[in-house]
DNA sequence: TATTGTTATACTCTATAACTATA
DNA sequence: TATAGTTATAGAGTATAACAATA
């Protein structure tokens, strides 16, 4: 047993500790702000965002919701069901699919969102952005929009999801 | 009341989303090797991974050790005793002040980092560097350094840590 | 038979406030 | 008086597995 050959030079390894350490600086002020502000979580407001912003009818279906925003089914449906307790979105029978599920943003909670959005912004501005160029903040974004492309290719949670289904030893 | 005019432009918010999305989802795998290897959480690999690897003695004091990996005194404290009670570190007397608490690497605790490492590190190459040319990988490293400096230099745990001690109001 | 979503449950982590001891 | 660390406690979030209903 040799040791570990296969490790990282100073960049890569710098890379790697740089993302994470300020991702989860960024996320842990970014979710404060929100939840000081309209008692949001992260992944709420990511819900909420994407049916409010993203979407042209308001409204979303869980499965599609769930890729990049929760891990497991049953969070989001957890965290459906604050959002709908709070009035902030609604349930529907999904059009086509009777098995499928329906969110929609309420009025409130399109309200919600263009309250917590200014403070949300400059968190973001104040913290990462502020310290970078055009130049850089444009960099950022051509590294890491492939990687973010590479990564929904090879799905983590989708493996999870039928992990261990057909199984033959039953 | 106009509505907000502060908002984001597109490479703006692409460079946050991604930022966001993938520090998550790289977190994610990264935590569930750990686990599966290693039984370790994330915020405990990288308490180890700071004694066994950057202190040269093996140590390092409670206070210093909160910054950049926890962000509760006693969310530390917690994580600590999980460490200790897995064989993994030693709590002992720091040498200069009373008060202090020094945590120490045991043989257990390096054979554990050096045990679950090279998974660890495959992870980061397959998920995070494999997509990315040796220039992208600098770029990224040289756009978040100057963000992570910026973001320790106002710090947002230390704030909490002091927050509303000298109350002249007393 | 596979997929969508829900439920029950257990567990991990985090934060707050009160407290002790040392500087 | 301020700082280092611990404790108790409460709460939020997540995952697992079993389940019902539809494709």
């Amino acid at each position: 047993m040799t040791d570990a050959p296969p490790l990282l030079d100073s960049v890569e390894l710098g890379a790697y500790f740089a993302l994470i350490e300020v991702a989860g600086l960024l996320r842990h002020q970014v979710e404060q702000q929100l939840n000081d502000v309209g008692g949001l979580s992260y992944v709420q407001f990511q819900l909420l965002a994407r049916l409010a912003l993203d979407s042209p009818t308001g409204s979303g279906r869980m499965t599609d919701l769930a890729d990049g925003v929760v891990y497991s089914r049953s969070g989001l449906t957890y965290q459906a069901g604050l959002l709908e307790k709070a009035k902030l979105v609604t349930r529907g029978q999904a059009a086509d699919d009777d098995r499928g599920v329906t969110l929609t943003v309420t009025g409130a909670g399109r309200a919600l969102i263009a309250k917590v959005l200014p403070g949300h912004v400059e968190v973001i501005k104040d913290l990462l952005l502020q310290p970078l160029t055009r130049k850089q903040i444009e960099s950022l974004f051509a590294v890491l929009e492939p990687v973010r492309q590479h990564m929904r290719a090879a799905p983590p949670r989708s493996a999870e999801r039928r992990r261990r289904r057909s199984n033959s030893a039953t």
